[in-house]
DNA sequence: CGCTGCGTTGAGACTACTCAATATCCGTGG
DNA sequence: CCACGGATATTGAGTAGTCTCAACGCAGCG
């Protein structure tokens, strides 16, 4: 049996989400890792076309998928922090359609599909469960989709809007304020604008009074300003306890 | 039990993805459906916010999913044709994040979640096959987000490759030729650009020989040329059999 | 102390946008 | 059968947003 406190907020967060779980389904849950191990920073964790045996519960640290095209572009197609599975989806779908990869040191739960499997054939609950967490991952890239609707200032706003309250809920953010590990090339990719005007976007969002990056440091100066910039309305996210 | 020939195909496809399938899951696949109804073209079936109880399999017709801006502008996240399970993810998710609505008049079988539900109880491997399918929806979602790194034009080529492809699959194109019920309008806002730029993208891909869209039908002139265009890698559509 | 990666700024270019006008298609009613 | 209206498709012209290239500053690190 592993314990990590990483292992027991993501418990937490199914409890708060049904709190009907029984003890038996909590042990269970518990059963589906066989490791942790940790990652160095900016480190390929799985490759795309990878054939899976195993997914990566993120513990601590922040990793993110991306899907590289021949030349050299490559999108980020989803961010995640400590609380994420972030490639349950390859437990049903075995290969994969993209790369995931660390921003920051990682320390990762390693989820054998072989487990996997045995909990989700004994428990027909749980298994709904793992489906809604990878159906939430959907749920973001619909919205990320949206975005092309926005301009890259509105995107900008809306995935600060977003990490901010993704990193409260798991405590890692507070007063508005979190740390970023990413770079602004990276948020670049995410935002599918150059790194140059992701910088300009950043200055403008500054000048707004509406948050602030500076020394890996996210300061939300604004809420109601940022969120109303990026009409952003966190129900997507699917959180307990809804936040704001 | 409810009769259709769009069942019956929805059917096989879970049988080419595991031949192992028995004849009691068939029969628990087939039991998930309590009705077909029919809906006009250009008409919304299920609204962001709505509270699900049932989820629509597309029959007949083409749908779509999209998310609405306070200020007009929308972005369609997903194209559904005949065979797809439109939001089965309401199931687990319960609460839309996004619209459904009909480019086309449509037939659709309704799958009550209370039915859904219960053969998921029953079957964990039925389970984990629909979750499958929610899961391809995803890494659709991906392939278009991929498409912030990619030109109009690339991004158009890539859609009419996926479109193609998809629509083979289910017998509803062949020669490199189908029947295209949306508009440019839908198109751009599904491509993210505005429909002027669509015409002119389109213009384009003519231009190379590529492919042309005359009076609502597609015909792709050059599948090599298309598919080198929009670098278009099909494997993330989980197809059986694998096409091309 | 020099290297390297990241952030910042400026200038010019290009992609895609808006607005507006015209053309075409299609269904409807006269 | 034709006239009409409305939606869709197409074209042109000017503009806004974003890109590329290039330079420079700064910090961290070997």
């Amino acid at each position: 049996m592993i314990e990590h406190p990483g292992i027991d907020r993501w418990i937490a967060n199914f409890q708060a989400r049904d709190p009907t779980l029984s003890s038996d389904e909590e042990r269970a849950l518990r059963s589906v890792f066989s490791e942790v191990v940790e990652f160095g920073d900016d480190h390929d964790i799985v490759h795309m076309h990878d054939r899976m045996t195993q997914s990566h519960l993120l513990l601590e640290g922040w990793a993110f998928r991306y899907i590289a095209l021949g030349d050299g572009r490559r999108q980020i197609v989803a961010i995640h922090v400590p609380g994420d599975f972030v490639d349950l989806h390859s437990f049903p779908l075995q290969v994969m359609d993209h790369s995931v990869a660390t921003f920051s040191r990682c320390r990762v739960a390693l989820a054998p599909h072989r487990q996997l499997r045995e909990v989700t054939q004994t428990h027909p609950h749980l298994s709904r469960l793992f489906w809604l967490s990878t159906l939430i991952d959907a749920a973001v890239h619909r919205q990320w989709l949206a975005g092309g609707q926005r301009s890259a200032l509105e995107r900008a706003a809306h995935l600060l809007c977003e990490l901010y309250v993704r990193l409260e809920t798991v405590g890692l953010a507070k007063d508005f304020t979190f740390a970023m590990p990413m770079s602004q090339i990276e948020f670049a990719d995410a935002l599918s604008i150059s790194p140059v005007h992701t910088n300009r976007v950043l200055q403008a969002l500054r000048n707004e009074g509406a948050a602030s990056w500076q020394q890996r440091e996210i300061r939300i100066l604004d809420w109601q300003r940022l969120a109303a910039l990026a009409e952003f309305d966190p129900t997507y996210l699917n959180l307990f306890p809804s936040p704001r």
